[in-house]
DNA sequence: TATAAATATTAGGAAAGCCTAAATAATTGT
DNA sequence: ACAATTATTTAGGCTTTCCTAATATTTATA
């Protein structure tokens, strides 16, 4: 059985390597961990003699099967409660991710399945990240940065790139939520912001926000 | 804010100076706690040290205030999850005791708060332990063992003292469940055991058992 | 009440997970 | 190609929570 501090190296590593490339490297790992490097090494080296990644000095890791099965394990408990704490305990999507962190460790796979069927077999969280099912299977899901998106062309807002706190909460503000369909009406060419319509109402966003809407397009 | 370790602890020693005596000694402590002497003396300091408790060299322990009111937050945490496991996921009473073990220690009110709502306000946990309030009261209710109770006496079944499995388990097998109405026949000279009476059906039980159900009679 | 038995504490050490400072390897710029 | 910069690892230490063995205190018993 592993302990948090390993579960979490491993959720992390898996997230790094998703998000940008194969290879993993200890300093970034270390920042996302609020952690320092010596002790990503050392960490690093004892989840390789435990074979759930492979680890070569100063070449980055890799997780290795056994270890991808276990980071989807923890995330998909990770989603499994923010989407319980969402739909029946009625909190706010920026509220459930701090919560989430400390669920996500509990060691029953008996209440993860339980929790599944309880909700419904989601398979979306509140932040329309995939929520991989009791295999370790994710549903992946083309979507878009809506700042990819052209001039008068339509999609359906389908999740966030961020889930910070701030962006959580400026998207509530303004009445954006997910499954609701938005339309590019222009782009202003000296700040890259957007003029986009929602519901027949107009408004401007940042580039920093289109960068950050994921966006279903047909 | 305290450690796990640390937590277990307190609520320990809550409950075996509810049960005991006032005073908690190291000896027994380390055996609740699956642990040894001096790992127990060591932590009393510690929680002497931080306020939670008095302690006294050879003399055993007492909480003091605020730690009684720590431990009762966590016995609030454990049955009220204890609670949801049963009610809303359909787990068995004998098999949430371990999973809130854990969920005991999620520390966030608002989750608590929130839970305790969903799931009604309960004052009752699934196996008849009483559930602290959000302010720490608990509601104490007169139950007398059914091994105190004469003959042809009846009352309302409605905790047990022992929550070990095999315990449980028994009384599911033979469809004892809380809140049904048990009347003594007979009690047997030789072994102390005691012929019952549940919606018409008689049947025996050991002295042990009669020993570990509490009843509320009027 | 002296001695034996029990209970409890102290001493010293291990493992896990973190840290800073120092050393080493890899990368970059000229 | 090589010096400077950056990234990574190693060395050595700290804290928490355990442990065993040794010592001290309390309680029980003769
Ligand atoms: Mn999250
Ligand atoms: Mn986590
Ligand atoms: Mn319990
Ligand atoms: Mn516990």
């Amino acid at each position: 059985m592993l302990s948090k501090s390993e579960e979490n190296y491993l959720k992390e590593i898996y997230a790094l390597s998703e998000s940008s490339k194969e290879v993993v490297n200890t300093s970034l790992l270390a920042n996302k961990l609020a952690t320092k490097s010596p002790s990503v090494t050392e960490m690093l080296k004892k989840l390789a003699k435990k074979n759930l990644l492979k680890y070569e000095k100063y070449k980055g890791v890799k997780l290795n099967t056994q270890g991808k099965s276990i980071a989807l394990g923890i995330i998909r408990k990770h989603r499994l409660w923010e989407t319980f704490l969402v739909d029946k305990l009625n909190f706010n999507w920026d509220e459930v991710h701090v919560i989430a962190e400390q669920l996500e460790h509990i060691q029953s796979d008996q209440l993860t399945d339980r929790l599944d069927e309880f909700l419904g077999f989601p398979t979306m969280d509140p932040h329309g990240d995939p929520i991989p099912n009791k295999k370790g299977q994710v549903i992946k899901i083309n979507k878009t940065p809506l700042f990819n998106m052209g001039i008068s062309e339509e999609g359906v807002f389908i999740g966030v790139k961020s889930s910070s706190d701030s962006f959580l909460k400026y998207l509530s503000k303004n009445n954006i939520s997910i499954g609701c369909k938005i339309k590019i009406i222009s782009i202003e060419d000296f700040d890259n912001s957007l003029k986009i319509e929602i519901n027949n109402l107009r408004f401007n966003i940042s580039k920093d926000v289109a960068q950050n809407l994921y966006m279903e397009v047909k």
